[in-house]
DNA sequence: CGCGCCTTTGACAGTTTTCAAAAGACGTGG
DNA sequence: CCACGTCTTTTGAAAACTGTCAAAGGCGCG
């Protein structure tokens, strides 16, 4: 059984057979499918259950008072949407499928005795939440000192890492659903230079994108122009661990770090 | 003993005397002062202790390849600067602060032995991680989807209710010792459009700024300016809470929502 | 085959940035 | 108590990414 969320988990830790069982039937016979645009947790809602990202993609948005949405997070297969259930009375933000979605909905009571009695998930669990906080900043990084090719370059490499590490990928090839309204949301961008700085990739032969599927074609160089560093990705149990684990993601992270140019902005890729 | 750390918590949850003296009690004979733009901790630092801020104001801050810095959040009294210690290898951004600060440093056994024989602790560390969580995502509404103006006026609201929340304000007015510079560093404007940006607050009467001591003058128009609600602060248990506690925050939060008008943005303040 | 959603294109407007440079503030030492 | 260097705040004018507003072109799907 695929279970994206255990091999999310073992970016950072290393499970018994046994645990890994108890893991995969957590998830059995609790399967849910989410329909495109639907709202897989509705902001302002209060469950106790947690959900789990399986297939497709998600996001965290807002909709702000003027009617505009914020994109301010995707969530991947492997991704926990609400870790917030534990002590938040209600969602402060929406989960939506941008794609047709499955996750798996966990009571929280058998997932706090998990937590209890596997301290190994606990620390994922930990582990988990402290990457999200890295992630989150680092858009800001992106929103405070990138431009619009840095930021979007940025993206894309980081989804492809993502992919990579639950195994969703062929290659430098993945699922993408996201649509360039939805990057431009989530980018702070609007959709328009979306396209333009998209188009360029592709005329620069950086990526090639086609019926809802993306392909890395330079991965070093899209790299380096977002300027993409991995060490926020907390990966480093990874690179010393299991390597069927490893070789996941390996070849993308240990690009020789590059100095940047202090010149060279807007205009020329590099 | 004035201690803004478990004032924070009591945000979230009630103490009983004997939990409130041992917190107070971790803190003794472990303060540290740090200067001016010194790093509290520095970027890719490992550490066996964690760090409370109890005066002054830090940031989370990074420095990119071509020199440029990046704050990702501001740090207030009361808040933990490295919770992500006890599952990271190393911090992959840096804590420096932006005034004379004083921090305490509990050694992460005796933290991690806290937070198992106090659950109420435990609860509050993961709701302040939450809250971190939600802090970050609202920075990233502010850079995507609000002008300048709005986005100052949000960061300095929710300052005051920070601030507010530690017993360290005078009414409306608190120490704010962030220059301009650091304004643009956290905003992802530049310091001379942030200035821009202040002087206007000024002349509308919104805000008092002299000596490093800034008073909102008129907080209902800054909160709809910067179009605030308060709910990313998860404060619902504040409301119905203590009354000394509720009455740190509560006439911050409170303000009748307001209908914003579709048009009116750029140029005249609302 | 037709509708709906997504992607492209264009021209123009406009916050924000750049790049200097001057004026204030503040703390220290003489 | 004043000189003096340093850091912060102000100001100006011009450049420029990015946004706005429409409208047309593609593509998938029922």
């Amino acid at each position: 059984m695929i279970n994206p969320w255990a091999m999310k988990m073992e970016q950072f830790t290393r499970f018994t057979p046994h645990e890994r069982a108890r893991l995969d039937a957590l998830l059995v016979g609790r399967q849910r499918s989410h329909a495109v645009h639907a709202d897989i947790i509705a902001e302002g809602a209060h469950s106790d259950h947690c959900h789990v990202l399986l297939s497709g993609i998600a996001c965290r948005y807002t909709i702000l008072p003027d009617g505009e949405r914020q994109i301010m997070a995707f969530l991947v297969p492997g991704d926990l949407c609400d870790a917030e259930i534990f002590v938040l009375k209600r969602m402060d933000h929406a989960i939506g499928a941008l794609a047709p979605c499955t996750t798996a909905m966990i009571p929280a009571g058998e997932m706090k005795t998990l937590l209890r009695e596997v301290s190994r998930v606990s620390e994922a669990l930990w582990w988990g939440t402290m990457t999200d906080l890295a992630v989150l900043r680092e858009r800001i990084v992106d929103h405070g000192r990138r431009d619009a090719t840095e930021r979007l370059a940025h993206l894309l490499y980081e989804m492809l890492l993502r992919y990579r590490m639950v195994g969703q990928t062929d290659g430098e090839t993945f699922d993408f659903a996201i649509t360039q309204t939805d990057l431009a949301d989530a980018t702070g961008l609007t959709p328009t230079h979306v396209n333009r700085v998209l188009q360029r990739f592709r005329e620069e032969g950086l990526i090639a994108l086609r019926s809802r599927r993306l392909t890395v074609v330079d991965p070093p160089r899209l790299m380096r122009i977002g300027r993409f560093s991995a060490n926020y990705l907390h990966l480093e149990r990874t690179l010393s661990g299991d390597p069927a684990v490893r070789d996941r993601v390996g070849d993308l992270i240990d690009y020789p770090a590059v100095d940047y140019p202090i010149d060279a902005r807007q205009g020329e890729l590099r």
